[in-house]
DNA sequence: TTCCGTGGTCTACATTTGTAGACGGGCGGC
DNA sequence: GCCGCCCGTCTACAAATGTAGACCACGGAA
């Protein structure tokens, strides 16, 4: 069980990939971005950002007079958990098909699929097993 | 574009999941398994099964003086929308390792593994030309 | 020293979501 | 033919979410 529990609005999810994006920031270049990105006001992007931060995906570390913020947990391990909520509705039939969707879509590099033949062909070693 | 866009919340997609396990079901069955599975009353499947009908996820086919609820779309279609919102939020580098933890995750059958390596072979085959 | 821009905090408020009771009508049993 | 149960609809309401203004303090520019 990670230590967070509230898992992201899809608002605050956006905060927090801009986050991802550009690694901790002050708040002037996330105000930015978001206005760029969403069109939000600079309001909007702080609330959500002290919700954030309330729920513990984002730390606010004080610099000077103002803060850096930062996203407690990297990014990978935030899609995970992500992942896991997709696992855990997906009825175990459908999850076949779900990846192999996922795959063709994701358009990986050759190393990654390269990683990933090696992770299948080690499950199917498994199976054999 | 899916036409429904409008995706399902946490509490729909309960709902939703039953009706896929379930099939086709009448509301006391649902409502039942709800029950069941949740401990939620029968108001709020009620509830739920409106709000997913408006939403355009469940159809209420009438039978009778009553309904036959049925998911609009396949459970398989429905993940991959869920899929989307996964993808459009990751990071491109994260993806491959997202895989890797989803395709150990969840623990695929030979089969299902066997399908999606002659799928990542098509796609390494695709990244050589 | 004064003023302004930034950033942070408070407050606000409409909407959506989660959860559920109340009510009325029909159908199946007695 | 009457009764109760089950169903669908309406209504309710607290909490979470989306979106944002108001205000205050401080540090730097002038």
């Amino acid at each position: 069980m990670p230590p967070e529990k509230n898992t992201p609005t899809p608002a605050e999810w956006k905060v927090l990939k801009l986050l991802f994006d550009l690694g901790p920031s002050a708040a002037r270049d996330l105000i930015a971005a978001a206005e760029r990105a969403h069109g939000w006001s600079a309001s909007t992007v702080k609330t959500l950002l002290r919700r954030l931060t309330d729920k513990g995906h984002v730390e606010a570390q004080a610099v000077g007079s103002s803060y850096l913020y930062r996203a407690t947990r990297p990014a990978h391990r935030a899609f995970r958990d992500e992942a896991d909520r997709l696992l855990a509705n997906s009825a175990p039939g459908a999850l076949g098909s779900l990846l192999q969707y996922l795959v063709k879509k994701s358009r990986l590099s050759k190393d990654e699929l390269d990683e990933l033949r090696a992770l299948i062909d080690a499950q199917r070693e498994e199976r054999e097993r």
